[in-house]
RNA sequence: GUGGUCAUGGUGUAGUGGUAGCACAGGGGCUUGUGGAGCCCUUAGCAUGGGUUCAAUCCCCAUUGGCCACCCCA
């Protein structure tokens, strides 16, 4: 698959954030004789506390991260897209040229400074850009057309945190990218209805189309013409939009505003026919696999490479909350060209895993746990210790999932740790059985206890998963 | 970036102008061969910095952070 995730093994390879490579290096600082006297004297100050709008998303949280990331992935699949990874930063001319110098998440949001050697660099506020350069980059359009990409990160936008909106927040990103046909634009929103209502959510998509530059510059001089007309009733941000990005009008929430905009010409009234035909194909299709969606005339978005299709995913109808945007996207059919590829179609979207969490435990959604466990290892008494470590790593070479706590003395806590992970068997070796060569069985569910022949346990313990397995009651055993 | 609001152990909470209780969680124990119960012990806190005061966790100011609205967005 795509090498992130093994996409059923919990808590591995999709921690989001550190994806790829772990800090390799780091023996250097262990060796030789480098001082290194802070750590050991007594701390002075505080603790460095967590960034401002950071979180740390900690095991209680993964079950639900990885149900996301797994149905994630499922999708990807389904609908054949590969996964790409983009690095955390870029050159921040990337970001002003894609997304726009004049839009607030380049102007007031980007995370920008100068690297050593002087470049001005910036954590990406997106992917969008980043894949659209890869694509170029790495001369993809020699390869069968279109290109489906996907990838889930970190993103980074210095903001006002909220609930539900940090600075760094985690993406997942579908592109489709040299294809403009209007039914791919259509199958992405599909994929994307699929992976909510795979959660049992039914979000409410809202749509529009925003034109192309064939139709939009006449669009924007009508509507820049309506509001000049209307400009003593207008917002003072919005006399500022006026000038810098007439589009953003539509969307000004301010009451005085939105009554001006309301009798304001529609861009869907001044489609050019292509772009006309488009969106009515769109609509088509969604109407064809059932698919529900909202007409928004005043949904226009943010960065400024969005042509035709316009989307966004709200959780709920009446968007009143300030973050109940699940995700959004749209066509971008002259990025690629903006960026020096050649003219390229393409659209993509992105969602935010932190909401989509966030609304799955407000929904009370109950992630599936990682399976406990199969065997705990017991011992009594440091040869017992000896032999049940070699045990533990039999096992484990053997793919069974097992646990332990060899550092503790004492049988009985043992139990209550195995107890506490809801593990089947207890494997129990102690003095006695080191004796005489066994080892003690113990079925956590019901008590019974047996006597096994050491030589023969591997056998044995397949044996009985097996039952228990051909009983409907364990997760498989493991392949031989 | 603007406005508002809040801040007590890891978590959830109580309380006071004379430096703090409780519950859960964590650790240890109830004779180092038996878990799910119980009992006992224990760790750990007034976000930070100033000011007022004999005395501040409490009052005032600032800072930091969370949250809410705006902005923007996922």
């Amino acid at each position: 698959m795509n090498g992130r995730t093994s996409a059923t093994t919990a808590g591995k390879g999709n921690a989001p954030g550190r994806t790829g490579s772990s800090p390799r290096g780091g023996a250097s600082g262990w060796s030789g004789n480098v001082a290194q006297p802070d750590v050991l004297k007594p701390p002075s100050g505080k603790l460095p506390q967590l960034l401002r709008g950071m979180k740390d998303i900690l095991p209680v949280d993964q079950p639900y991260w990885n149900a996301v990331l797994n149905a994630v992935d499922a999708e990807a699949r389904a609908f054949s897209f590969e996964y790409i990874e983009v690095p955390v930063l870029e050159a921040t001319s990337l970001f002003k040229r894609s997304v726009g110098e004049a839009t607030d998440i380049v102007e007031k949001e980007m995370y920008t400074f100068a690297d050593k050697g002087g470049d001005s660099i910036s954590l990406r506020p997106e992917f969008t850009a980043s894949v659209a350069r890869a694509y170029i980059e790495h001369g993809m359009l020699n390869q069968p057309q279109p290109v489906k990409l996907y990838t889930v990160g970190p993103l980074f936008r210095y903001e006002r945190p909220q609930a539900g909106r940090f600075r760094q927040h985690t993406q997942f990103n579908f592109e489709v990218i040299g294809e403009a046909h209007s039914i791919v634009d259509a199958q992405l929103m599909l994929l994307l209805d699929h992976f909510y209502r795979g959660f049992e959510l039914t979000p409410s998509f809202q749509i529009n189309s925003i034109g192309d530059a064939n139709c939009r510059p006449a669009y924007v001089k009508l509507l820049k013409a309506y509001a000049q007309k209307h400009k003593e009733k207008l917002c003072e941000d919005c006399r500022e939009r006026l000038q810098q990005n007439p589009l953003r009008l539509l969307d000004c929430k301010q009451p005085g505003c939105h009554e001006v905009l309301r009798g304001a010409p529609q861009t869907v009234d001044h489609l050019c026919e292509a772009c006309k035909d488009h969106f009515v194909r769109v609509l088509e299709y969604l109407d064809e696999v059932d698919v529900s969606y909202v007409l928004n005339p005043r949904l226009v978005r943010g960065l400024d490479y969005y042509t035709r299709t316009t989307f966004e995913v709200w959780a709920s109808e009446d968007e009143t909350g300030a973050q109940a945007a699940l995700g959004g996207g749209g066509r971008y059919d002259g990025l690629i060209e903006q960026l020096c590829g050649r003219p390229t179609p393409a659209v993509g979207f992105g969602v935010g895993i932190e909401r989509v969490v966030h609304l799955l435990k407000e929904r009370g959604f109950t992630p599936p746990l990682p399976a406990p466990p199969m065997f705990f290892v017991a011992q009594l008494g440091e040869p017992a210790r000896k032999r049940a470590l070699k045990l533990f790593n039999d096992l484990r070479a053997e793919g069974y999932r097992v646990a332990e706590a060899f550092s503790k003395e004492g049988i009985k806590h043992q139990l209550e740790v195995a107890n506490r992970l809801k593990v089947q068997f207890a494997l129990i070796i102690g003095h006695k059985e080191m004796i005489d060569e066994t080892i003690l069985i113990r079925d956590m569910e019901s008590g019974i206890q047996e006597v096994l022949d050491f030589a023969k346990v591997m056998p044995e313990l397949r044996k009985r998963l097996e039952k228990l397995q051909a009983n409907g009651e364990t997760s498989p055993v493991p392949a031989a």
